[in-house]
DNA sequence: TGTTTGTTTGACCACGCGGTCAGGATGAGG
DNA sequence: CCTCATCCTGACCGCGTGGTCAAACAAACA
C-alpha cells in the first residue's frame, strides 16, 4: 500500500514505474523542497513549509516520500550531477585558455540561474558535509584529479602559464559560487543599479585571462 | 586578548558594569555559542547544546542571556568588527600592490585562525542576512566604498592594472572564504597529505600579482 | 553574625516538530 | 455500475525545544 518504489540509491538499475500523479507530485515536493532547505538549511526548514509550497498536505508528502531527510538526500544526490557537469565538459582535447575560461562561464551561468542548489550545496559543506561526504570523495574527487591533471598537462607543455590545477579550480568555483551564495552581501554593497553577474562576467574573464596569459 | 564589554543592543552608551563571575560565564557561553552556531546554524543548534558547552545548565545560561537569539546576535554585531578589520588597515598611503596583497594574506590568515567565525557569518549570508542586513548595508557598505575608491584611484593612477575595484574586493573574500566555508571540500579533494592554506597562499599571490602586474 | 545581592538549579510548561494511522475520496479498468 | 488500487486527509502521538519560576545556594559586606 504504503510502498512508493524508491530506488534506494544502492537498488541499481530497478526502475521506479510511477503514475502521472506520482511524478507531478514528486517533483512538486523536490522543487519545494529546494525552495525551503535552500532557504532555511535542513534543521531550520519543516515538513509542514515543504508541504505547503508543494501545494500538498504534511501526511500526503510523507505518502511520497519516507521522511524529511530522504528529500534532503535525494535532493543531494541529484544536485551533485548538475553541479559536476560543467567540468565534466572541459575538453582535454580544446583550446586550453579557451576551455578554462568557457568551464568559468558554465559555472557562472549555474550560479546565475540555479542559486537556489549553489545554496542547498553551501549549506551542506558548511555543515561538514555529513550526507555528502562519501560523494565528495567518491566522483567528485576522481573527476577533479581527473581535470587537474589535464590542466597540469596544458601548464607543463606550456599552452597555459604555470599554475597549481587544483587551487585554479577551487578559485572558480570560489569566484563563481561566491556571487550565488552571498548575494545578499554583493547586492547590500553595490545597490540595486548594477547587475553583478554580468559585472562578474567581465571581471572574471579578465582575472583568468591575465592568470593563464603566459 | 579581546575585550568582551559589548553594548546590550539598546542604551548607546551605558555601561554593563559586570562581575568577575558574570564575565567569565559571558565569555564561555559565547565561544561555546560560536561553536555551535557555526556548526548546526542557527535553527540547527539547541541551548542545550550550547550549554553543556559552556559547563552550564540551561536555566543558568538564560540567566546570562535572555534568549538564544539575542546570543546569537551578539556574537554576529561583534563578529563584523572582526571581520573587518584587515579591510580597515589596507592603506590608502601605502604602495598600492604590495597593500592589496597584504590586505588579501590578512584575510586568507582570518580563515585559517578563524573558521567558525567564517562559518557563522557565510551561513547568515546564505541565509539572506536576516539578522545583518541593515549591518551590511550599514558599516560594509560604507567601508567597501571607502576602499573601492582608493583602489579605482590606484588604477586611474596606474599603480595597478586596470580592475573593477569592487569586484576585486568580492573576490578577495570568495577566493579566501572558501578555504574555511569549504574545507571539507577542499580536504576531499586534496587528501590529507596537503595543507590547503600554505598552498592557498602561494596560490593566491601569484593570482593576484598577475592580475594586477601593468 | 545576619542580610542583601548575585548565582544556580530541578521541575515544569507550551508548543512546534516529524511522523503515524484509520479511514474517506478519487481515480481507472471492467 | 461495481471494484480495487491509488491518493488524500483530520486527528492524533511522542518528543525535543525554548523559555519560566520558585526556591536553594553562594558571596559580599555590614
Amino acid at each position: 500500500m504504503d510502498q512508493t518504489g524508491e530506488e534506494d540509491g544502492t537498488g541499481a538499475g530497478s526502475a521506479p514505474r510511477r503514475t502521472r500523479i506520482q511524478q507531478k507530485n514528486r517533483e512538486a515536493i523536490l522543487e519545494a523542497a529546494l525552495e525551503v532547505f535552500s532557504q532555511h538549511g535542513f534543521r531550520g526548514a519543516t515538513v509542514d513549509q515543504i508541504a505547503q509550497a508543494a501545494g500538498l498536505s504534511k501526511p500526503n508528502l510523507l505518502y511520497y516520500f519516507p521522511s524529511k531527510e530522504a528529500i534532503h538526500i535525494e535532493l543531494l544526490s541529484t544536485l551533485l550531477d548538475t553541479w559536476l557537469a560543467p567540468l565534466r565538459r572541459l575538453d582535454p582535447e580544446g583550446d586550453p585558455k579557451a576551455e578554462i575560461l568557457a568551464y568559468m562561464h558554465r559555472k557562472l551561468e549555474m550560479s546565475r540561474t540555479l542559486p537556489r542548489e549553489s545554496r542547498l550545496f553551501a549549506n551542506e559543506m558548511l555543515q561538514g558535509a555529513p550526507r555528502m561526504k562519501d560523494m565528495l570523495e567518491g566522483d567528485l574527487k576522481a573527476l577533479a584529479q581527473d581535470k587537474a591533471a589535464v590542466i597540469a598537462r596544458w601548464s607543463d607543455e606550456g599552452k597555459i602559464a604555470a599554475v597549481d590545477p587544483y587551487h585554479l579550480i577551487f578559485a572558480i568555483w570560489a569566484l563563481t559560487q561566491h556571487y550565488a551564495d552571498f548575494e545578499v552581501q554583493v547586492r547590500a554593497i553595490l545597490g540595486p543599479d548594477h547587475d553583478p553577474f554580468s559585472e562578474a562576467d567581465t571581471f572574471l574573464t579578465t582575472l583568468f585571462n591575465r592568470l593563464l596569459a603566459r
